[in-house]
DNA sequence: CCTTTTCCGTACCGATCGGTGCATAAAGTG
DNA sequence: CACTTTATGCACCGATCGGTACGGAAAAGG
């Protein structure tokens, strides 16, 4: 039963998909769904057309594929943040960790949950907003159980403070994307965080 | 003198220019800089891709008229909230016009200016970005203004404190983009009110 | 060797992109 | 009336869009 193991039949792949789909994160990172052409998708991965379509699909496929690798990388913060002890803790590393990654240098600005969910048409849109409001929601649970083991005042509405954190990092990811430097959205995270939890 | 008052020679318009714009607002709006296309703007508008180019210019121009008329038309708060008497109005005017410019029934969801600003390739983004930073600059004059007259502690960085609030404004628009209602995003404004100013 | 299976490179598809050339229509001016 | 000026309708441009057909190259199984 081992002998499809590790010797597929038929010619070998002549590149490494996992590399090749790092860059397209790139490319839709920097321009959009929309604005990313099969052109500069193949350039920067270094594959031919025919190559990505048999990797991959097509666009839209592999714009979901590039999207859960920006969630595994890029926004790891997020899902770290939710492991945070505290409710002021998960918000502290949740937007410190928005401002880190829409601004880290040598990568480009802003967010591909963003940029994208704004750029793309019908098709992949509701991955997009899916894909958001499972952060939100995520973000709701975690408060839910701040508020249950007393680490938010009772009267606290989970979800509305969810969506509240959610916000703020949206909006730091269009600043972001806008030119705000590190810095400046350093203060206003702090700005957030001062006043927590907001009565 | 006033010969050429009322009389335009040549063949007189067959349209109305500004309901034509008005028109072209919606569609940006809808769709983006990118998403639009000259066939869904001409459609929209009722005239011929001949007569826009004769009226307008080009596709930028176009889009550059639509961002100064969506200024004053459905962004138009932003103006009215910096004549409010306090900061904390001028916050609250700011946040809460954004909240229902963003989910007005009838109209496209989200801003214009921030769909825009993530969707447009080269050529328009600076006009997007340069104006997302003036409406934070007027804030920041606004909230200058207002530590000098006592209205808020003077230890309070003018900067910040707009960047913040435009921040926030910014996260509603991509929440109302992804679908959030607007009793929602009129939560997560009385949230930023609450602890105004964020000590 | 051969066949089979898969991958790769080229060249191409129809559709759409933003933008124009041109002839005609509708106004003012003489 | 002719003449100029501007706007419109239609057909069309080259470029690019996402996607594919096809033939040859490279591997495993016989």
């Amino acid at each position: 039963m081992e002998t499809h193991r590790k010797a597929p039949i038929g010619r070998p792949r002549g590149f490494d998909t996992d590399e090749a789909l790092e860059s397209a994160v790139r490319v839709f990172w920097e321009q959009g769904y929309e604005g990313a052409g099969l052109t500069d998708l193949t350039t920067a991965m270094g594959i031919t057309r025919t190559s990505l379509y048999a990797a991959f699909g097509n666009k839209e496929e592999l714009f979901r594929r590039a999207l859960e690798r920006y969630t595994e990388g890029p926004a790891a913060y997020a899902a770290r943040a939710l492991r945070e002890p505290t409710a002021r803790q998960v918000a502290a590393a949740f937007l410190n960790g928005s401002v880190r990654a829409t601004t880290r240098p040598g990568c480009p600005t802003g967010c591909l949950g963003v940029q994208g969910a704004l750029a793309v048409g019908e098709p992949g849109r509701g991955a997009l907003i899916a894909w958001r409001n499972r952060g939100t929601l995520s973000l709701r649970d975690r408060f839910r159980r701040a508020v249950e083991e007393g680490d938010l005042p009772a009267d606290t509405d989970p979800g509305s403070l969810a969506r509240y954190v959610m916000t703020v990092a949206n909006g730091i990811a269009v600043q972001a994307a806008g030119g705000a430097t590190r810095d400046e959205l350093r203060h206003v995270a702090d700005l957030v965080l001062r006043s927590w939890p907001p009565a």
